[in-house]
DNA sequence: CATGAAATGAGGACCTG
DNA sequence: CAGGTCCTCATTTCATG
């Protein structure tokens, strides 16, 4: 009926793997995080106290980070958004980077392979905010330059979609 | 279904200014969206039933989109993150950049002013998935190209954050 | 403020290894 | 036999008119 024997994860550090229990809780819980237990049961068929006791370790474990509300950005009266691409000198040390984390415009914050250092997502309240911020970013030393990408429209906005018909796990190694 | 030409003032009825309590509510479910009503008003200042009531209204008006849960990308195997930058023909008036809407790896899609036309963020397994969704994306009509930044270290990763102290609304014109 | 519903804790049964 | 997970039931807390 039900086959829970998938717990070959060379992954020790975070206990066992997911199952598709669990997998069904999340993409739920994804979708609407203010879910009942109940209700979240009922899709994936498991009593509301299982549900729940799952959920504690899912967050326990760290899979699950937290729950937050998705806002309307013009609403809330940030409705310029930008992604910089930062170019900076010796950025893989430093804890400097850190730093942005307190300007509350800086949604993201990502370094990557290519012809730039960083790239930042950042969301302000218009041209004028953004401007200020950037020239705040010029202060950090090791900036050398700044590469910015200004949203026109934004067509889609979403969190991560956890899979959950599991087609991932298993090692692709045909045994003869 | 809702137009994305919405109200951009407070036109009196469809939903006006938000209060400090409104932004304070707001602040507390985007750190928590699982956060009591008793709680959110005891931040607030309010009573459980005042809060239900705000966030009904805040459902209602559109401000207060929905809830999700923040995962772990490594947990739920997709750790390959990157950034792509498409180069494309008459994307304005095509709705078939909405076709990457079935793509569950695409988590943002942006249209932006700058040396590209659009910008998308995507979530895979591994490389190889990476690879396989810009296989597919190259058989839309009208892509001319991609550029794509892996992403090496995700440094933050948050959501809109509302400002509680409302320095904003009101024009900060000196005077003279 | 009152009522119904949900969250949460405790105990016992079942499957797995 | 041991460990873990689920279900049912009861109580406290919360949502909601």
């Amino acid at each position: 009926m039900k086959s829970k024997t998938e717990d070959l994860r060379p992954n020790g550090r975070p206990g066992r793997a997911l199952d598709a229990f669990d997998r069904t809780i999340l993409a739920a819980l994804s979708t609407d995080a203010r879910l009942t237990y109940a209700e979240i049961g009922e899709r994936a068929g498991l009593s509301a106290p299982a549900v729940h006791e799952r959920v504690r370790r899912l967050r326990e474990s760290g899979v699950l980070q937290g729950t937050t509300a998705c806002l309307d950005a013009r609403a809330i009266g940030k409705p310029f958004l930008a992604f910089v691409h930062v170019d900076a000198d010796g950025w893989g040390k430093s804890q400097r980077m850190m730093t942005l984390r307190r300007f509350p415009e800086v949604e993201e914050m990502h370094s990557v392979a290519g012809d730039t250092c960083v790239i930042l997502k950042v969301r302000t309240q218009d041209a004028q905010a953004m401007e200020h911020f950037l020239s705040q970013l010029y202060v950090l030393p090791g900036v050398r330059g700044t590469k910015s990408y200004v949203v026109l429209s934004t067509y889609l906005e979403r969190a991560i979609q956890p899979e959950v018909t599991a087609h991932w796990p298993e090692v692709p190694l045909p045994p003869e």
